[in-house]
DNA sequence: CATGAATGAGAGTTCATTCAT
DNA sequence: GATGAATGAACTCTCATTCAT
């Protein structure tokens, strides 16, 4: 169970009824496009609201306030990340440890070209945030998924299967994410993406034989 | 040629005089204090001044707004480490690349281990800033040292150094940077770096052959 | 005729169906259970409703708007308290007129003590209401039976029976407020009673001579 | 030392210098202005600022928020009340209690009829604080100051001064507030001044005997 | 040059009231 | 009639920036 922020940042109330799911959604929608057109600094209540196509005080009645916001839609998108991710899982169970590994890459590559800008701008939304909770809620979700996908794959590996997912996540996450930020083309970024495929394998039959 | 951030970003004028010195120095340090106790969302010029022992004016007189002054401390930071970059790469000239990319390794390392949380503050920092031609700058620097210092290798590798780089580069900062996001305890951070290491190697084997 | 409220503030429909004398009451109800455990600031609408079990919609049905709520809850108070000074005058009819005089100290007394905090806190809601209206017709009420009550004494006293009223009703109703005011315990709150009484009593026979 | 408010009720630094000392006036006086002719509803920070000719900022530089500017308004009347309160006491040492009692009743009305409105205003401004703090300071205060005028009487009275002086504050201070409350014309008001006196001499003479 | 009181645009948030269902 | 989601005007408060001293 993660530590409560300071402030209330969860929805007031789950967006079950239709009605509610259509505002919501276009909240979130608002949000998203004026986090990607104007950047963080612009995004104000009222013109998410605007953009939303509902008044300020409806945004109140989802959100009990900004940071309530911001805070949900990172947890949605690192839901649909995780989710993702659990899948891939499912998906390589049992097979060798090298192609989960190449898998869990072309699964985070995967999502980041999708929306590269979006998940750039939700990196930086979430940076004024009292967010350390959902991060690591996320990041305990997900280790188990892969670590699981690891440890039962065909070549079982090295006894310490917690620090093998340990390091092959560390470094798929940060180098995918790394790669975006520089602004790399199209040619460069997709051999990036196999040298480093190349080098998980690398790692992987040095520590397998 | 990176393009000018919207607003100044940069002190008005050049701190060479012995006084002016000490006063940017001592609001550097307020700044860092307040980013460290209170973070990003409570760091009000006011609160810095104070904290530096300076006027709001006097602030003024060296940075013409907030964003300059948030902008200059990470240009200092980054600075330094471009530096710490530059002098490993000096003094790895000539070795074999295995060597090269363990010493940068290290030296990423000890930098954020140094100052955990003020890397991390910084990194939050900037979020909010018109900072991408000051980070691609600092790219742009480290990486020509870098890309100079695998081309020079005693065992020098593919004919596309600039790739190789890239990718070790990539997996470097990347990697250090989420190793450290995440909470992990000096046991497992340490067993994480040597993998790294390992890693780097394997791969550099697994292409040298 | 007492000047009209600058808004609505009576019931739309007088509630005489049982149906709705319920809804009514129970918003009263909760009116004053918000007015006490959270005070003027935090009485609002929603929450009045929430508390009544009713939808803010139906609220609405009952009373024109929020003040007309206080008000009417105040009406109903001052009403009652006016019931019972008419009754103790009726009942106190042809005696001496320091035993009447007592009899309004006493009555005022009981009220008081039998809900402190409802009549302070009505004492507040009532401050930021157009509501001098409402006292004034209240003050007009009781008047009208005090004085009768005087002047039918026992022991008719002076020529100016409104003037003996006013100052009796002012004392009383001032000291009694007052005294509640104070945050007595209950040994000084009796002895401060009867020292009223006495002074009443001091009063009269000193006129009545 | 009376409990502090839940939120901070009293100005930020003393106004001391004779610029601060000016604009904190401005406030004060645009304050009174404003709960004259619009009442406590009408009491916002803006028009305030507006009325007082100063900007909303400087009004935040003065007083930490809206609740803390009328707590401090009332706080100076308070103030000034006691002095007075005091100067009478001071004056009438010594002097038979009765003269004593009848010099209370002098101040308090003449404060009363020289603002009526004004202290109409600051009853009602105070009905939505925090105040018992501060009204029970005041109280002590001039329970203080009037205990020892009746104690030092020339004309000693009960053993029991304090019951003594309880009972003619509550009287005196509640009358003479109701009193006001009616909406009496000057005769009505002045004789029921003289006799509220000879109600107080009546129970002296009773009581002293 | 240094100061810090003053500024005021603009942010987040509330809540009485309405009206489609 | 009853409901309660939606409204949006209005409020309180903040804080980067200026400029008279």
């Amino acid at each position: 169970m993660p530590t409560q922020p300071p402030v209330a940042l969860k929805p007031r109330k789950t967006p079950s009824q239709s009605r509610s799911r259509v505002t919501v959604d276009a909240i979130f929608e608002a949000t998203i496009q004026v986090l990607l057109s104007q950047g963080m600094g612009e995004l104000t209540t009222t013109v998410v609201a605007e953009r939303a196509g509902v008044s300020v005080g409806t945004m109140y009645q989802y959100f009990p306030n900004k940071q309530a916001l911001v805070y949900a839609l990172n947890e949605r998108f690192l839901t649909m990340l995780a989710e993702r991710v659990e899948a891939t899982c499912a998906q390589m169970q049992g097979r060798p440890i090298a192609e989960a590994a190449e898998a869990l890459i072309d699964t985070y590559w995967a999502v980041k070209t999708e929306r590269v800008e979006l998940t750039q701008a939700l990196y930086r939304s979430v940076a004024g945030l009292e967010s350390d909770a959902l991060l690591h809620a996320f990041a305990a979700r997900v280790d188990r998924a892969t670590t699981q996908m690891f440890r039962q794959a065909s070549n079982s590996p090295l006894p310490d299967e917690s620090a093998l997912n340990l390091l092959l996540t560390t470094v798929i996450y940060g180098a995918v994410r790394n790669a975006f930020e520089r602004g790399l083309d199209g040619e460069e970024i997709s051999a990036l993406k196999s040298e480093l495929k190349a080098m998980c394998r690398a790692y992987l039959t040095s520590v397998g034989e």
